[in-house]
RNA sequence: GGGCUUGUAGAUCAGGGGAAGAUCGUUACGUUCGCAACGUAAAGGCCGCGGGUUCAAUUCCCGCCGAGUCCA
């Protein structure tokens, strides 16, 4: 990055004078003359514990108060938080930045911010760095980035670099900070596409806040290159700060670790409970988390080796064990950390996230099994969901976390059941594995740790235990979890779906729709503006173009009686491309044409029901499941529709057959449906996020559909009135996901059609039992349980009638040298009753039975007595000779063989063979 | 979205191309005044569903359905 893009008029205004590091040599502005050092570990270590940088302390909501008003004052509008979960986004799942909030479409220009400039506290949550929260003493899942944000285009500018500076060392003196504490350190940015010049705040030692300006973007041509990648400037730049609430508190109160600034009173609740005075009044105990802090400050601790490095240093500094501190420090550690946990899954389940195997529910889960698991070793008694009603309390700011609270302990309840299940299940694994490593003395290889944990979801500590139980060793790594990561192959990065035609297509005006003022107009008039290969567009169009899970519109285009068959339609950037079928001597068609185009109607209107009928099973399913589902997908076709809700549990056919009638009831009262292109931003804050539910639509106004209860963002084309919907016939519904119900049915004609199948089904049914469709269930459980009877029947005379058979061929056995030999055919027995035959027989240890039959072709069953396989018999061999000689294969062992062909004329030939075969085999 | 594991008796699971097994539970009988315990015996299986390969599939292959789990 430049020098001259840090040439602020603010620094040289105010004093500052640009130094560089005396340790990691990079530049940074401060006051204070004599000042080396840029004041950013490891550089220099954090010198606000104990001694707090501000006039006074604040809590959270106090200092959150404070920024914002700031800022207010300073001519920015305050806005609401969004959501933890990043549902408009679908590149990341959770809301890791203030600036994520508004990424893609207002940093793209696409749409304009909500306000600007704007100030927010939005609560992010990170788990990149997991493993190093409750140890490090300042690492958090959970955080809010507290910001204003300035989106400047190239006709406006509101501020840039000047104006941030100035705010920012404004606020940090209002809040009575040192000013010769104050750094400002140079540093580079680069981030999701995008890069600018970056400038990090530092109070003693601790980075508070990083000033963005970001102006660049990644471009294969660019001519600015940052760390590898070349970026080119764009004609949008935006002011992205992002200040850190907790931290700033923590700064205030200087406590020994950051979890003791902002969640104290649930830190010692829970130390209560565990038995653990936690004494920060005690010198000597706040020393050691005190050091702790600030040696760790210095190193990166999510290896286990640097954790190790960081508990020796502390410990030598206040002169004791690693093993003596370790026993102090962990369960100290690990309420910290649970109480960061569970302020996590406060946000998340708060939210709305439900647990789940893949996309945001795992990260919920995941976070989930880690509290529970460090609750278990403390031996905590109370539910995680009685920590997150602590939590709540405690943040009254969010009064809508409340209101889910019996939701969200249904959800752990259910969580803490499957995870205990799931150890269980481990437990018992590894103990049976163990078992049979323990015959044969070894240690269980790591191979099946990594096995256990991957496919089992069993944490290789629970593993270890498990088979100490045995008393067997385990091998464990530290770099455990790496290894697991490097077996996971890295994932083909997809290419982009190269759009044809992007260039040709941007030039274009925006396609007039004229579908949305008058759906239910079919023919419409348009002039041609362009044509590529089969693709026209129009300057507008009736015909529905792909999108928001509604299928596209087909329908022709007639020009100069000649009929064009629209098969496919696209939008793109607002303009619609209508793809034709095989558009042969391409000249009918020109630019500038007149065209004649008409809707298929049929197929319009049945989709439109079905998309209707989506909006209504929505509505119904909130009200029976709750207000915790959120739409995860939905497809509509002709024949039927489909809508994937979020739900922690099987929907259960009772709930789905209430849905199917609150649907029908809300078709039954006819209501009307409205919709209203409304201001994106105005939007959002009437009605909430819970406009996306079916993703977010780009532009600066949105199209709000309501049908029902239920308010969506929604381009799709609708009935009026519920009415003509018709009825509405709930399919089925599956699990398509762990924590995700998809609910199939048809609306309108398709209903009547899917009914009427059903219907048929069970006529027919009912026909080849002659008897009446409600007497279906009886009478089929009657034939099945016959059905038992008779087969047991027919295996118990099977069994008899071989005992029969049994005696008459012992009487015509053949001696060869005290091996009775019998060799038969036994026409139209099946092959399970040579086998009883066989198997009979050969009780007698000194027999051998050859039995064949011509059922299906060639059956044959041999099996011998024990003195016959001890004197060299093999009716394995036998068998399979035979087997060849009628055609076909077979074989088994020494004293038991099938086999079988398809030729019953050398039944005889195969007979004699194997009579042959085994007197050579008796006298050898 | 990608990977791995898994579906066998009411429950927990073993087995594995050639006659479906164990343990617990259930029932009956024996012992007992009765119960527990014990002994003896029996009942209980579309080996998830549908295709394919094979003389032969619960077993191998493919698809579907269900369950579990790791990763992005």
């Amino acid at each position: 990055m430049l020098e001259e893009e840090y040439q602020i008029d603010f620094f040289s205004d105010n004093g500052f004078i640009r130094k560089q590091c005396s340790e990691c040599g990079s530049f940074f502005w401060t006051r204070e003359m004599e000042r080396s050092t840029c004041g950013d570990a490891p550089c220099d270590p954090y010198s606000f514990i104990g001694r707090p940088v501000f006039k006074e302390k604040f809590e959270l909501a106090e200092m959150r108060e404070f920024y914002l008003s700031y800022f207010e004052e300073n001519g920015h509008t305050r806005i609401d938080r969004y959501p933890v979960v990043a549902r408009w986004r679908d590149d990341i799942y959770l809301t890791i930045a203030s600036i994520a909030d508004f990424q893609p479409f207002v940093t793209s220009g696409q749409v304009p911010p909500p306000a600007n400039p704007l100030t927010i506290s939005q609560p992010c949550i990170r788990l990149s760095d997991l493993d190093a929260v409750g140890k490090s003493g300042r690492h958090l899942t959970t955080f809010e980035m507290m910001a204003h944000h300035v989106f400047n285009t190239k006709d406006e500018e509101i501020y840039w670099k000047e104006r941030t500076m100035e705010l920012c060392d404004g606020f940090l003196n209002s809040l009575g900070v040192d000013p010769m504490a104050v750094t400002y350190k140079e540093e580079p940015w680069a981030g999701g596409g995008n890069a600018g010049a970056c400038v990090e705040v530092l109070v003693g030692g601790l980075e508070v806040a990083t000033l963005v300006f970001m102006n660049l973007q990644r471009s294969k041509t660019g001519d600015i290159t940052i760390k590898g990648d070349t970026y080119s400037k764009m004609d949008n730049y935006i002011v992205d700060t992002g200040y850190g609430l907790e931290r700033l508190v923590w700064a205030s109160k200087g406590s020994p670790t950051i979890y003791d600034a902002i969640f104290p009173n649930i830190v010692s609740e829970l130390m209560d409970l565990v038995g653990i005075e936690h004494e920060l009044d005690d010198s000597r105990y706040s020393d050691i988390l005190a050091q702790n802090a600030r040696l760790s400050g210095l190193m990166d601790i999510s290896e286990k080796a640097n954790l190790f490095e960081l508990r020796k240093q502390v410990a030598s500094t206040i002169g004791t064990t690693v093993e003596q501190l370790s026993e102090i420090m962990e369960p100290v550690e690990n309420i910290y950390a649970i109480t960061d946990h569970s302020r996590c899954l406060t946000f998340m389940l708060g939210d709305g996230i439900i647990p789940s195997n893949v996309k945001a529910g795992y990260l919920a889960r995941l976070v989930i099994r880690r509290t529970l698991r460090m609750m278990k070793e403390l031996d905590i008694k109370i539910s995680l969901s009685e920590i997150i009603r602590m939590h709540i309390k405690d943040l009254p700011e969010y009064p809508e976390f409340a209101k889910k609270f019996d939701v969200i302990e249904d959800i752990l309840d259910n969580e803490d059941k499957k995870f205990t299940e799931t150890l269980q299940r481990g437990r018992k694994m590894i103990q049976k594995l163990a078992k049979h490593h323990k015959k044969s003395g070894e240690k269980i290889p790591l191979e099946t740790l990594i096995d256990m944990y991957d496919s089992h979801g069993i944490p290789p500590e629970i593993s270890k235990d498990a088979a100490a139980e045995v008393g067997v060793e385990v091998d464990l790594p530290d770099n455990f979890y790496s290894l697991v990561a490097e077996k996971h192959s890295q994932a083909v990065e997809k290419d982009e779906k190269e759009l044809p035609y992007a260039e040709r297509i941007s030039k274009l005006p925006a396609t007039k729709r004229l579908f949305y003022d008058e759906p239910n107009r079919m023919e419409f008039e348009a002039i041609v503006l362009d044509i590529f290969d089969k693709h026209v567009v129009l300057d507008s169009t009736l015909l529905y173009p792909e999108g928001g899970g509604q299928p596209a519109d087909h329908g022709t285009f007639t020009v100069e009686n000649e009929v064009l068959k629209v098969v496919d339609v696209q939008m793109y950037n607002g303009v619609v491309v209508h793809t034709v079928e095989d558009l042969e001597d391409e000249l009918h068609i020109r630019k500038g044409d007149m065209v004649f185009g008409e809707v298929d109607e049929d197929r319009r209107v049945a989709i439109t029901r079905h998309h209707t009928a989506t909006h209504i099973i929505n509505d119904a399913a909130r009200v029976v499941l709750g207000d915790h589902i959120w739409q995860a997908g939905a497809q509509k076709f002709i024949d039927r529709a489909r809508l994937d809700i979020s739900h922690y549990k099987r929907i259960t056919s009772e709930e789905l057959d209430h849905i199917e009638m609150l649907a029908n009831q809300t078709v039954m009262q006819n209501r009307r449906i409205l919709s209203e292109w409304m201001d994106r931003t105005e939007a959002e804050q009437k009605y909430g996020f819970g406009l996306y539910q079916g993703g977010v639509p780009p532009g600066k106004r949105i199209r709000v559909l309501q049908v029902g209860n239920d308010i969506e963002a929604c381009a799709g084309t609708h009935c009026t009135h519920t009415g003509p919907v018709g009825p509405i016939k709930i399919l089925k519904s599956e699990r398509v996901q762990d924590g995700v119900e998809r609910i199939e049915y048809a609306a309108g004609e398709a209903a009547v059609r899917a009914m009427q199948q059903t219907g048929s089904l069970l006529d027919r049914s009912a026909d080849i039992l002659s008897v009446s469709p409600e007497h279906l269930p009886s009478t089929i459980n009657r034939f099945f349980v016959e059905w038992k009877a008779l087969k047991k029947e027919n295996e118990k005379l099977k069994e008899e009638l071989a005992r029969a058979r049994v005696h008459q061929l012992i009487e015509d056995a053949i001696d060869v040298e005290g091996i009775r030999i019998v060799p038969c055919s036994i026409p139209n027995a099946d092959s399970d009753e040579l086998t009883k035959i066989a198997g009979e027989l050969a009780e007698q240890t000194d027999m051998v039975a050859l039995l064949v039959s011509d059922v299906d072709g060639v059956k044959i069953v041999a099996a011998a007595g024990k003195d016959a396989v001890s004197k060299g018999v093999d009716v394995g061999k036998i068998v399979k000779d035979m087997s060849n000689t009628v055609g076909g294969g077979g074989g088994g062992r020494a004293n038991m063989a099938r086999g079988g062909g398809s030729d019953p004329s050398r039944i005889p030939d195969a007979l004699n063979s194997g009579q042959q075969m085994l007197k050579e085999q008796i006298r050898s």
